[in-house]
DNA sequence: CTAATATATGTATAAAAAATACATGTATTA
DNA sequence: TAATACATGTATTTTTTATACATATATTAG
């Protein structure tokens, strides 16, 4: 059967942006390069250049250009915000194009998709990016596995 | 630029069978044909006809073949809950893919998006399709616009 | 000073996912 | 029995997302 299967998602692009803040997090004595954080995940080099330079934009990680450059927290792992991280990378957060649907003046949906829309990114909001390091050395661990 | 600018959706597949739903509620007293709702909408009817056998394989309408078939809701629009029809055309509701990512075993995050994940369904397991549908009169109207 | 190395940035391509189109079968009834 | 509507599988197109490629710029070890 070929049906099309479908699924709600958040991008790699977000979920990088987030494991780059979590690789960072567990390296906060030096920066790193993107070269290095993208050995460690196996993941494309030149997507995740780009992931860490919007995560620069959003003022969460500051870099380091040249020989011996690279990336390092711009804040303390307590004060990123996961909630504020994926509300800056997903950039488009509706559930739903009702550009073109003729009952969205009269449609009930679009309300109860807002309002669990809400309670999703609400609790993303109680968690702060050392909540998601709680393990923090076993992190440390299975990274450096991923680098060497 | 070209960057490529995510977000986190549903499907219109199951935007579509929402409206099929809302549809076949505000006019419950008769069968209609996938053909009409297609028309109504100004969407692909082979699609919507995918849309609405995957509704009836799960309970929510029941079809009539035949001249003179068409759809209908099998159950009242107050019994039909809108998280479990998310659900059962959502195939896929996890939000990312930690199959081949290294830091699994210890990654604080997937914790944090699964109980988010389930905030935002018990939002939708509070709705009806009845309660989508307080517009209702409205809504017919704007619907038997489309078809005409 | 300069070669090496790292980020910055834009474009192009590939891969994956989703939507739509097409084709054909089956059931119902006017 | 012809018309019509659902059923079902395959193919194609479109859209989105991810990755590759190319080149510019900044920094510093040596
Ligand atoms: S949410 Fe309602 S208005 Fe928006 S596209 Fe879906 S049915 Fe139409
Ligand atoms: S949620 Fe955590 S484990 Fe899953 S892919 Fe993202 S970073 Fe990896």
């Amino acid at each position: 059967m070929g049906v099309c299967w479908p699924g709600m998602h958040l991008t790699r692009y977000t979920d990088y942006s987030l494991r780059v803040l979590l690789y960072l997090g567990t390296h906060e004595e030096r920066v790193c390069s993107v070269s290095e954080i993208a050995r460690a995940y196996d993941i494309s080099q030149n997507h995740l250049m780009k992931v860490v330079h919007n995560l620069g934009r959003a003022g969460y990680v500051s870099s380091v250009r040249g020989r011996l450059g690279g990336v390092r927290l711009a804040q303390a792992c307590e004060e990123i915000n996961i909630g504020a991280v994926v509300r800056s990378m997903e950039e488009d957060l509706q559930l739903v194009d009702c550009g073109s649907c003729l009952i969205a003046p009269a449609c009930g949906l679009t309300g109860a998709l807002n309002k669990a829309l809400y309670a999703f990114m609400t609790v993303l909001d109680g968690y702060t990016l050392a909540d998601l390091m709680k393990q923090r050395g076993k992190l440390a661990r299975l990274l450096d596995l991923g680098v060497a």
